[in-house]
DNA sequence: ATGCAGAGTATTGTATACAAATATGGTTGG
DNA sequence: CCAACCATATTTGTATACAATACTCTGCAT
């Protein structure tokens, strides 16, 4: 079984992921504590891993608060995934093998799947389009880059506005995968780089347009 | 006065940057607070952050060792500090500021005058050569990217090599820095964005051909 | 009303004790 | 001689107690 602190981690977090942790909520240790049945020490642990991953930030007196993620933050975090995903595509490209090449197919597969039912089936194809990063994430062979972009993928609220995507959005992103297959199966690194790049800035603007249509409190200030 | 895991954590880092502590070194919690003259907990928060500044592994099993940066990590590291720093500079040249610029140019001072000496003062250079780049990152105005790249620029062995840059290198770094502060002037980002890469690729070229000069240990083995 | 001071409350930081997990070294059986 | 195994020593994980720090709310003075 996994550590307390694994636990803590992955049960804040995912409470901060999907919303029930809102923007700007405190985190008292002692309340986390008790809400994961463990003591104040692997909550700590937790939170400053979190902190790490930008999902929890401190105030300047050591109070921790979920992040507050404005539109201009969520901007800036796709900015930078755009260009590292567009290396981690390179790298892929260039040093692709059949196995990999396969596992990105079936994600592909997968995403195909879910973007023509009648009504898209959005649970699966973000299962799918995570396969699919995941397994370029991994082919591009660098730790660093890995953890980099660790950080990067996860959003709160971005999943969720996923629901709202229009058809086109989705079918746009369904057959760029496949561009993006193509050009891994050609070993086109700068090709790849490319459309991977657009990629992610087209998710973003999918994204901000969903984002626009929602009814959607503004980012309350969070201390620095 | 600081807290006592800022204390261990600098501690530890500078004892890692230094050599002191050298690659593959075990890090023994209660060996680590004996010398920090701290108590264990401070200590394991401190090798939690080097673990992610990537600077400490951790086994499968939870003993912590100091990282082991091959050249292929140096190398891996450089290539995306350059993309990541060329993202700074073109951001900062486009919203550059009077200020900001008199702080870089006062930074580009201090390295002239110590690329200029009869003997080159080295320590002066990494001064200006770390204010100027500061200066850069927090001119970007992106708290995340800023984020990412403090894992990057602070390596091991890297900045101890400096000692060994050739007159030609330094010099090249200086006018590099010139160009930097004229594109920032400009206000000219795409400028600015290519001279940074190449400026951190040459960057990592003097650092390989001074490491390729030296009787550097081949890199033990050290547990994923 | 507004701002400040202080006591009292709540929260975080650190040390320590003990439990759980892992490494080590020697012994035995093959 | 080697490998598997057990007992022991070492190391890490967690809980808890207490200290230090930050927040809040009241009352008072302006």
């Amino acid at each position: 079984m996994s550590r307390a602190s694994d636990r803590a981690y992955g049960a804040i977090r995912s409470m901060i992921l999907s919303g029930e942790l809102a923007s700007g909520a405190q985190l008292g240790e002692e309340a986390l504590a008790e809400v994961c049945g463990v003591s104040r020490t692997p909550v700590r642990e937790a939170l400053r891993r979190l902190e790490a991953d930008m999902l929890v930030v401190r105030t300047d007196t050591q109070r921790s608060f979920v992040a507050d993620w404005s539109i201009d933050d969520v901007a800036d975090a796709f900015e930078l995934r755009a260009k590292l995903e567009g290396m981690a595509a390179r790298r892929a490209a260039e040093r692709m093998t059949a196995e990999v090449l396969d596992r990105i197919r079936s994600a592909n597969r997968v995403i195909g799947v879910a973007v023509r039912q009648t009504k898209p089936d959005i649970a699966g194809f973000l299962d799918g389009n995570r396969e699919f990063h995941a397994a370029v994430i991994d082919a591009a062979g660098s730790r660093r880059l890995a953890a980099l972009l660790g950080s990067l993928v996860e959003q709160p609220v971005v999943w969720r506005t996923a629901y709202h995507y229009s058809r086109e959005a989705l079918n746009r992103s369904h057959s760029e995968h496949e561009e993006l297959a193509a050009a891994f199966a050609r070993g086109d690194g700068a090709w790849a780089e490319a459309i991977m790049t657009g990629h992610i800035l087209r998710a973003y603007h999918a994204y901000a347009d969903a984002h626009r249509g929602l009814a959607v409190p503004e980012p309350r200030e969070v201390a620095a």
